[in-house]
DNA sequence: CTTGTGATACGAAATCATTCGTATTAAAAT
DNA sequence: ATTTTAATACGAATGATTTCGTATCACAAG
């Protein structure tokens, strides 16, 4: 398990996009990307992005066919729990319970959403005595 | 309730030193930052970035003394779930049940703070109860 | 009054992230 | 075979953030 990079903005939202879709070539992503922001964005920009997301060692491709097909190196639960890590400290000085609180607040979970989570709860105090 | 601006990581640091100690100094706030961090800055980088928060309205100064006191213009709270809101969707593409359990799960919370959140849940259903 | 100390002001370098233009290449279509 | 189409490669402009050097200023100490 070795340390992640973390990604910046913009290349946050082309892993998204490949978590999410499966291993694609640049032309879907760019695609894609224009759907989720609304907003174009230049071919050769997102080209870039991913050749340097390549380098940094965040993507790998498939070069066989012409049009090169990127994946993600890294995992989704992995690379969330990393920068979660981050974020937590500098925005909550490490205080889980008010991110926690604040979240459930702002965002209206469901119902079973909200079982789920205090089954997980009730998970983690049994386990956690012993 | 206008929309605030978003503070950079590094005018995060500072915010926070500023809401935890209260209104500060330069001087004191950069000796703050070394601390947190381990590593030195200088004084004229902390200075030069109070100031740039003070004319985008993150801080205001009083001027009286020779050494101005510099204090936030935003709430902290506020500012969390402002930057809640877009790390939710950038990292959980919106699921908010994704993260907390990711969090809780990763910091072992108190048992008084699982109790409070639990707390906090039954109360949210209650209340959507009609 | 002159000097020393500690502060602010300000320009600009350094770094990092994003964006895109142009050249080149590979393959398909004619 | 030539032209057209669609891709990659790559350098470089732009923009934002961070960093710091130097000038200047205010005040206290000598």
């Amino acid at each position: 398990m070795k340390k992640q990079i973390k990604p910046t903005e913009s290349e946050l939202a082309i892993l998204q996009i490949l978590w999410q879709a499966g291993p694609q070539p640049v032309r879907v992503v760019n695609e894609l990307l224009a759907n989720n922001s609304g907003s174009e964005i230049g071919y050769t920009t997102t080209l870039k992005l991913m050749q340097i997301m390549t380098e940094k060692g965040l993507l790998k491709r498939n070069t066989d066919q012409r049009s090169h097909i990127y994946e993600p190196t890294v995992k989704e639960h992995e690379t969330q729990q990393n920068l979660l890590s981050e974020f937590l400290h500098a925005t909550y000085r490490g205080s889980a319970s008010t991110l926690v609180m604040q979240a459930l607040g702002q965002y209206k979970a469901s119902k079973d959403e909200l079982n789920m989570i205090k089954a997980f709860i009730n998970n983690l105090e049994s386990s956690s005595k012993k």
